[in-house]
DNA sequence: CTGTTAGCGCTTTCAA
DNA sequence: TTGAAAGCGCTAACAG
């Protein structure tokens, strides 16, 4: 079905009823009419490889995340879908396994699918080989969750959050207070709440375990539940780089026959709707997953209306939310292995 | 960057440098390097917009589904991507959140995105009111988890599965075995389900108590605890619908006071990977949701091949696994309330 | 092996 | 208000 037809159909031109589905009040009322029946009859639908080869503008968003296994980034790229439906858009979401080769690979796929602009979560803008390109090819993008001086990023404070965790468990009585993260020379993100985590150590005067870095996330169990059975000084409480780790470290306890949060906290991060339905319920620095994407969107469209791409001065900080739950509580007065510490 | 600049800066016509790029060997190789370099110097991307309108192919995919934030459509989708990338077809997902209007409105979207093929999970096949239009408009679809004699589908055998759930758990010593479901008119395998849960029982010559029937997830647990503590003959095992259910339901049993397994067994019915790390680990009736993305993409590219539209018998039945956890254990010898029941 | 050229479906001047 | 026609970037005959 092409405009053609329905032009001849309609007895108008082509012209006539491009007008009438894209400037409705350049035609007369009845000729409008007249066209939409016939459009309708004939089950038509504008071609949109046509319209975007002739107007250069897809109308069409780019998305670039880790994997959508992790709630986080499913829950964020709903948010991203409304609102791009919301402003006309539709998405292209690539996931790239948090490996730098698909990140690059991702941009280019889009890149080459016309898609108007980018949002895309990365391992790290300081070593991503993506962003560059991306810059010299003019097309707008903004990072989400990332954080970095020289790009436009929706996110949080990562390290003030976690740095604010730590300072509750530590008024809750924990003192030995251990952070579990994934690689983190795989994420920025990871390292911010690394930094956010010796910084709370710091300001409460407490020295600060070596992190418990669970390099591949199928492993972690095992090697946390190595970590939680081997220390002689364990911890009474484990703040966790995400709310996957926190759930597989609550599982680790349990193996290692500890009760949480009796006999350990443990506090995520991310805010995953999940984690509420859990038991314990899961506590945790919740983000607000779903609105970093909807600000994505509509930072990318409110630049690309203006035809401008977007700077780092754009960049928005979202407020985040320590989310009380079950996995938390106050350290033991009477601390096994006291006489040790 | 057009194909005329590179034509022109390798002083060859464009033709050759589309053979180039899409017939490698139907160039010589000197002429096949001298434009790979100049493309590569000059940054060029082959516009898929132009290359989509010439062709009649984008090698693009709609994807129809509920929600992401159900981790079993989330695995589905990455399945899906997978197999997509490797058979080198881009995807666009777009969600639904059950709704029929919205199911409709995203083929209308997809359709008009000149996507080659559909892969789609709908709420029920019989109802729907997108699949009618898509078969007259003869692209070629398949859907997924649904299943229905007049559509090709790929999915599991969710009756016999449950009906087997049913067995194992009145082999455990179960006799008041309840489903919990979310709203049965809203999806097709809800519906089967609970007649393969209506089946068991009938072959182990039980009653089935109502259906525990949740119309709205996020009230699940409320809905959940009211039953646990109001029955007076309380049912010692649970199946439910899907393994987030499963998972209200465990949090349920927590609030009424109930211990998982001890006092309530759990079965869920999805087998995201979360489920594993959970504890207790969910028992559950897993389905390959990943194998179920891939097969439908592969269904549809070798369709595609041949230039056709899918039929209903090129269904596929995928196995099942029932996945042991901790959320199941025997049935209590020594029963409470066994007086009255 | 390479070049010329028509045309995919649409939007958008420019004229009428 | 409407129509004629050019052209977006690419591929695929067809000719050489």
């Amino acid at each position: 079905m092409s405009i053609q037809a329905v032009a001849a159909k309609a007895g108008v031109s082509v012209a006539t009823v491009s007008r009438a589905f894209n400037f409705p009040d350049k035609v007369t009322p009845a000729t409008r009419e007249l066209v939409e029946r016939v459009a309708r009859e004939l089950n038509y639908l504008p071609n949109a490889s046509a319209r975007t080869l002739r107007t250069q503008r897809s109308r069409v968003l780019g998305v670039v995340l880790p994997t959508l296994l992790n709630p986080t980034f499913a829950e964020c790229l709903q948010g991203i879908a409304r609102a791009a439906v919301a402003g006309g858009y539709a998405i292209i979401p690539v996931t790239t396994g948090y490996q730098l080769d698909e990140e690059e690979r991702a941009v280019h796929l889009l890149l080459a699918g016309n898609v108007d602009g980018l949002i895309l979560v990365v391992s790290n803008p300081s070593t991503s080989t993506a962003l560059p390109g991306l810059r010299t090819a003019g097309v707008p993008y903004v990072l989400a969750y990332n954080r970095h001086a020289d790009h436009p990023c929706v996110s949080v404070d990562s390290e003030g959050a976690v740095a604010d965790a730590v300072t509750r468990l530590v008024l809750l009585g924990h003192r030995r207070i251990a952070m579990v993260s994934g690689t983190l020379a795989a994420s920025d993100r990871a390292q911010q709440r690394y930094r956010g985590y010796l910084k709370g150590m710091a300001d409460a005067g407490l020295d600060a375990p070596p992190l418990i870095e669970v390099p591949f996330v199928e492993t972690a169990v095992d090697a946390l539940s190595h970590q939680l059975q081997a220390t002689r000084n364990r911890p009474t409480a484990l703040i966790c780089s995400n709310d996957l780790l926190a759930i597989r470290s609550i599982r680790a306890a349990h193996l290692s026959g500890l009760h949480v949060p009796d006999d350990l906290s443990v506090v995520g991060f991310d805010g995953i709707a999940l984690g509420e339905d859990l038991t314990p319920a899961l506590t945790t620095i919740a983000q607000p997953n779903s609105d970093i994407g909807r600000h994505s969107v509509e930072l990318l469209i409110q630049a690309m209306a203006g035809g401008t791409t977007l700077q780092a001065d754009a960049s928005l900080l979202l407020p985040h939310a320590f989310r009380d739950g079950e996995s938390c509580a106050s350290a033991r007065e009477h601390e096994p292995h006291a006489a040790a510490s």
